[in-house]
RNA sequence: AGGCGGAUAGCUCAGUUGGCAGAGCACUGCCUUUACACGGCAGAUGUCGCAGGUUCGAUCCCUGUUCCGCCUACCA
């Protein structure tokens, strides 16, 4: 029965890899049925499957460890599901990397064998980060792991799109979106990261059509657009500009002449100019204005971003600058544009403009506005009942802070661009007819690769296969074989994919068998908790309510936690670029698992991103030493012991720490209930170092090592009892020295991950045994203070003195005597000072108590005097501080009664205490010869 | 431009329904006492960003302000 002894020293990776096999052998993660109605769900963020663990990973993971294990021991059933995400672009940009090295390109190898290659890839490296999951402990069901792109999950995304699409929610239509032009593909408003640079804003004269002496200047930042313009607005009450409504400007290096229009929206008298440029294809403010004012956008560039010789065709750009800009970038573009400009004398001046340039979250390319078809979501309807949601509180938002910035973007939502123009992803469940739809698709046969301007169709032609906007798509669950229009076989599906967060917008339900109303959805749907990081409230949290709600008439989940980023010490974000990121798996084996888990609960503050400095990890692997240390000495101490009945009365310091125990069990369950990690570690940072190993372990000796001592076997007894409450209490932070130390000890069970968590002892909070022992360390902790002033060595024993005018304390001195003899090792006389046997003995102050410690005749008192002085000073400063407030009229009459009284009386007991402390000095001034 | 958050010990951060300002790390001194030097004991450390206001009383509430961070949006 009894365990092998501990080893010298904790060794965090064997133990760590015995448990962890321990606990998948058993399948512990499984949930289990229990007596308890209610059942906790949380399903994990699914990290990219390009991914290995990040500090990110390691702080989200832990975080929802320390949840599912708390309720797990609570006796709830618990789920967490794991998964990975396909990240559609980011994983394709990862195998196309791959393919560069080898030469190729993914239209070398053509969608087939692409997808196919991202398959094989995915399978060799997908599931790294699985692994280090479960290397940091994740209780997750591992047998129930999901893929976004898994089967289940397809048809999931299959169903939402085609109902979404039958209810108009999705539709297809030609607008103007954000283009990557690296990752060729369309991306959402929130897949455009904006960064402030320095641009530069150009004054561009337009003259008039009809009179050659006037013109119109225009401020702008991208000149080389205004090839592309189709009017120029100004506002219709302005005076400058009124009279020019109407009338025709030519268009710089063109030989085109457009319109001025007057347009209230577009235009800002104050700013620049007051006048313009409206170029539809390429602003987003300017299409809008095009569609007000029925100008048709002219698209300029091609799916690169270069300058697309048909467009500047259809531009009728002079034929020189044709020659000049075509297939440049838009980079390289600008200089030639502006230099053009200045040869015609066209402009007036430059002026350094702040602004923000939007780029591609993968990436980091400069994203352009480009017009195209795309598939969208009509998220107006879908956000009502998600804004509803929040606002009543069905679903919860922590900390609250971030309930206005979910509902201030849910509010103004924009329609959600889901077509992707890459291949790795949820190909789009709509399938075209060649017969019916011969005017509006162009396929890749079609289109010349060397030469992307070659044909007279709309520069979109670029892309691999274009269907213009008003082609007929058969949407269905199913890949249809026939048209149902025709009755002809020829179709070919829509070739985008869906935005992978189409699909992660539906992991709440999808991992659980919808839409098949299987057992662990009515189990577990709506989910309890979501942890997630700030960044993609938007992304993931608020498309997965829309989402949620929408498709199973349900919250997805109850509360949703949202925690900060980890920065660097230096507060920087961690990149690998910058250098700075700590790698989570390293920490882990150079500190053990444990003690990177507590770091990233202990800075878990709500709604502060958090620094992490090395030592703080350093800080806790102390901790968990402590903790080993700890347990090899109640092992050493009670390795005969077996556990037994209740002992029949437990002694002082016993009873003592059963009550500072319970109170640390409702503290610490209090801090999970409320999501406050950081205050959960805290309270049992400071019991257990600080309460537990200081004092009880330290009271707890003197009837161990003593042969027949009394409260020898009652004590064995509370130790045992108490660690093994402890053990339960911290595991859900540190699962893996917990068991380690659970098991070592006398037990039943298989693990103690399926024991109960600890909840408060009826009896066991006892506050007069706690303020016993507040004396006992207010002794103690004075004469230790006295030892140090006098250098006195702390094993040398002293004739101890103390006494105190209060009666309360004097009964509580009286209950401790014993315990401060033996943790002092020194004998205590409890008598008034009067009877002290000798004047040579120096008096220390600790609130009432008065300690007596004898002196030598040659000691020397000098540093006594020192703090007696500055002691004395300080008190007197507080006391006189006090003593003006209470006698302040105004006080007393406006002050709440409590205040006043408690003021009084510590103005009472600071006089005392400075009355102690005088007679003090007094005393030493009798000791120091002067 | 708007919104949000932060500014407290040398560092990282708690905290206060307004009434003695706290922890960890680092630092100083003493101690190798059979759980632990990844340790013990003791100690030092603050204009609680700045300026006003409300209040008997403000680090906390209000107003303004300066820095820093983030988010959203964009003015061509």
């Amino acid at each position: 029965m009894s365990s092998p002894p501990l080893d010298k020293t904790y060794n965090p990776t064997a133990v760590e890899k015995k448990w962890a096999s321990h606990w998948a052998e058993h399948k512990l993660f499984h949930p289990r049925h229990t007596e308890k109605p209610e059942s906790f769900c949380i399903v994990i963020p699914p990290p990219n499957v390009t991914g290995s663990l990040h500090i990110g990973h390691a702080l989200n993971n832990t975080l929802q460890d320390i949840l599912i294990r708390w309720k797990r021991m609570q006796g709830i059933q618990t789920l967490w599901i794991p998964g990975t995400d396909h990240a559609g672009i980011a994983t394709q940009n990862v195998v196309e990397r791959q393919l560069k090295k080898e030469g190729l390109s993914r239209e070398d190898l053509g969608r087939q064998a692409f997808i196919e290659r991202v398959w094989t890839w995915r399978h060799q490296s997908g599931d790294t980060i699985i692994e280090q999951l479960k290397q940091l402990g994740a209780s997750c069901d591992w047998d129930r792991l999901r893929f976004t792109m898994d089967e289940g999950l397809s048809l999931a995304v299959r169903k939402v799109f085609v109902q979404l699409y039958d209810e108009g929610l999705i539709y297809r239509g030609e607008r103007l979106i954000n283009w990557c032009p690296r990752c060729l593909t369309a991306l959402s408003d929130i897949e455009v990261e904006h960064e402030d640079i320095k641009g530069t804003l150009y004054y561009i004269r337009y003259t008039l059509a009809d009179d050659p002496e006037a013109f119109l200047t225009v401020a702008t930042t991208r000149p080389e657009t205004l090839l592309g313009d189709r009017a120029v607005a100004v506002h219709p009450e302005d005076p400058r500009y009124q009279h020019f409504i109407g009338k025709q400007v030519k268009l710089p290096l063109t030989t085109r002449t457009i319109p001025i229009v007057g347009d209230a929206i577009s235009v800002d008298r104050e700013f620049g100019t007051g006048a313009v440029k409206i170029t539809p294809a390429h602003d987003f403010n300017d299409f809008e204005a095009g569609e007000r004012h029925g100008l048709e956008p002219l698209t300029l560039l091609d799916i690169k971003a270069r300058m697309d010789p048909l467009g500047l065709k259809k531009a009728l750009v002079d034929q020189d600058i044709l020659a000049t800009l075509s297939l440049k970038t838009v980079h390289d573009a600008r200089p030639l544009v502006i230099e053009a400009l200045q040869e015609q004398e066209l402009l007036i001046k430059e002026e350094d403009h702040p602004m923000a340039l939007g780029k591609c979250y993968r990436c980091k390319t400069v994203v352009e506005p480009y017009l195209s078809p795309q598939w969208f979501v009509k998220t107006g309807p879908l956000a009502i009942p998600a804004i509803e949601a929040v606002e009543t509180g069905n679903i919860r938002i922590i900390p609250e802070g971030w309930k206005n910035n979910y509902l201030g973007w849910m509010r103004n939502i924009k329609d959600w661009c889901i077509s992707r123009q890459i291949w790795w992803g949820h190909q789009i469940p709509a399938w075209y007819c060649r017969s019916c739809n011969k005017d509006h698709l162009v396929e890749p046969s079609s289109t010349s690769k060397e030469n992307p301007g070659d044909h007279d169709l709309s520069p979109s032609l670029t892309m691999s296969c274009y269907i213009t906007s008003d082609a007929k798509p058969i949407v269905s669950k199913t890949d249809p074989t026939v048209c149902p229009e025709c009755g002809g076989s020829d179709l070919f599906q829509d070739p985008d994919v869906l935005d992978t967060w189409f699909s992660s917008a539906l992991w709440p339900f999808s991992t659980l068998g919808w839409p098949e109303q299987t057992q662990d959805f009515n189990t577990f749907y709506p989910n309890a908790t979501l942890v997630t990081g700030l960044d993609i409230l938007f992304f993931w949290v608020a498309r997965m309510v829309m989402m949620g709600i929408k498709m199973t008439g349900q919250i997805p989940f109850r509360d949703v936690y949202i925690h900060a980023l980890v920065r660097d010490a230096e507060g920087q974000k961690m990149s690998k670029s910058k250098g700075n990121v700590i790698d989570p798996l390293t920490k882990m084996s150079q500190y053990g698992t444990d003690a990177l888990r507590f770091t990233m609960a202990s800075m878990a503050s709500p709604g502060r991103d958090m620094k992490l400095a090395e030592e703080r990890i350093e800080g806790y692997r102390n901790f968990v030493t402590k903790i080993w240390n700890a347990a090899r000495f109640i092992q050493l101490h009670t390795d005969e012991t077996q556990p037994s009945a209740q002992p029949k009365s437990r002694s002082f310091p016993d009873q003592w720490i059963l009550s500072r125990l319970n109170h640390t069990i409702r503290e610490v369950t209090q801090a999970l209930e409320n999501y406050r990690f950081d205050q959960a570690t805290s309270h049992l940072y400071q019991f257990i170092w600080h309460e537990y190993c200081d004092w009880y372990i330290e009271l707890a000796k003197p009837s161990l090592q003593q042969e027949n001592h009394p409260d020898a076997s009652a004590t064995r007894h509370t130790l045992l009892e108490s660690f093994e409450m402890i053990q339960r209490l911290l595991h859900p932070v540190m699962p893996f020295i917990t068991e380690e130390l659970w098991q070592s000890f006398p037990h039943e069970g298989l693990s103690i991950m399926t024991q109960p968590f600890p909840s408060e002892q009826p009896g066991w909070t006892n506050n007069g045994t706690e303020h016993d022992f507040s004396i006992l360390q207010a002794v103690v902790s004075t004469t230790r203070t006295g030892r140090a002033l006098l250098n006195i060595p702390a094993n040398q024993p002293l004739t101890l003195y103390s006494t105190t005018t209060h009666d309360d304390d004097a009964a509580s001195l009286k209950n401790v005597q014993i315990y401060i003899e033996s943790i002092l090792r020194s004998s205590l006389t409890l008598a008034q000072i009067t009877d002290w046997p000798s004047d040579r003995i120096l008096q220390l102050v600790a609130g009432n108590l008065t300690i007596g410690i004898p002196v030598e005749p040659n000691l020397d008192l000098h540093q006594v005097v020192k703090k007696v002085k500055k002691q004395i000073g300080a008190k007197d400063k507080e006391c006189s501080r006090l003593q003006d407030r209470v006698s302040s009229p105004t006080f007393r009459e406006k002050a709440e009664p409590s205040v006043v009284q408690e003021s009084e009386a510590r103005v009472t007991s600071l006089r005392q205490e400075l009355s102690l402390l005088t007679s003090s000095e007094h005393q030493l001034a009798t000791m120091t010869p002067s």
